[in-house]
DNA sequence: TATTTATACTTAGTTTTGCTAATCATTAGA
DNA sequence: TCTAATGATTAGCAAAACTAAGTATAAATA
């Protein structure tokens, strides 16, 4: 597994979301976050937004503006190499999960014996 | 949940290992994460020692030498505050853990009927 | 009516994290 | 003798996510 894993889970995160749900603005990105993660994954604006400027130059994901209740929206959606990115970041994010469980959950401790 | 958390799992898992072995040091670390991952964590030195440095830094941890083979090794091991850290942080991981399984496991992809 | 809250996006600047890569030193093995 | 493995250190870099501020509109509320 590459080690950029330890860091970003954020834009497996998005690429995710798009997957799941085919098309996604910003606003919403964050509050679906905050509402499937209750409350305890709080994504600022200031995260999302150049994350996704990210995927939008590396074509990852396109945009169209719509206008919903006197507000502008940018609609978000895969690009045929973001399908292809996202099932691979995916699929490496579950790697890395299951890694992080098995290292994570209680182990014995060396050297002390109960009894 | 603290945004943090996206980011480090390296010290988290430092205090783990620590919790669990009592005593360690740097060399083993690398391996032991190196075994338990089935190669697919890869920690370098660079990473580990300055993220031990912290750890010492902030009375987390402390360090004993002692030499093996002729060479010094720097044995590790978690101070109170450490132990309270430790306990903490695995927590905090889990729940983490937990919120990036709901978000990555597969869901069915709306407005798509499988009949 | 005025103010606050929610919606929606943008961006400058900073910090943290982990990385690369190089260095030093010893021991074991080919 | 040379290389690989063990063991630690450190300088400098890049990426990621953060803080914090600003722009703008709509809805709710006092």
């Amino acid at each position: 597994m590459s080690p950029e894993l330890l860091k970003g889970t954020l834009t497996p995160l998005i690429l995710k979301l798009l997957l799941d749900r085919g098309r996604m603005y910003g606003y919403e990105i964050t509050q679906q976050v905050k509402l499937i993660s209750r409350e305890r994954i709080l994504l600022k604006e200031g995260t999302l937004y150049p994350a996704l400027y990210k995927l939008l130059a590396d074509g990852l994901i396109t945009a169209e503006e719509e206008t919903a209740g006197g507000r502008a929206r940018r609609y978000y959606s895969l690009t045929q190499a973001g399908y292809t990115r996202a099932s691979e970041q995916i699929n490496l994010v579950n790697d890395f999960l299951d890694i992080m469980r098995e290292m994570f959950t209680p182990q014995p401790r060396l050297g002390h014996a109960d009894i």
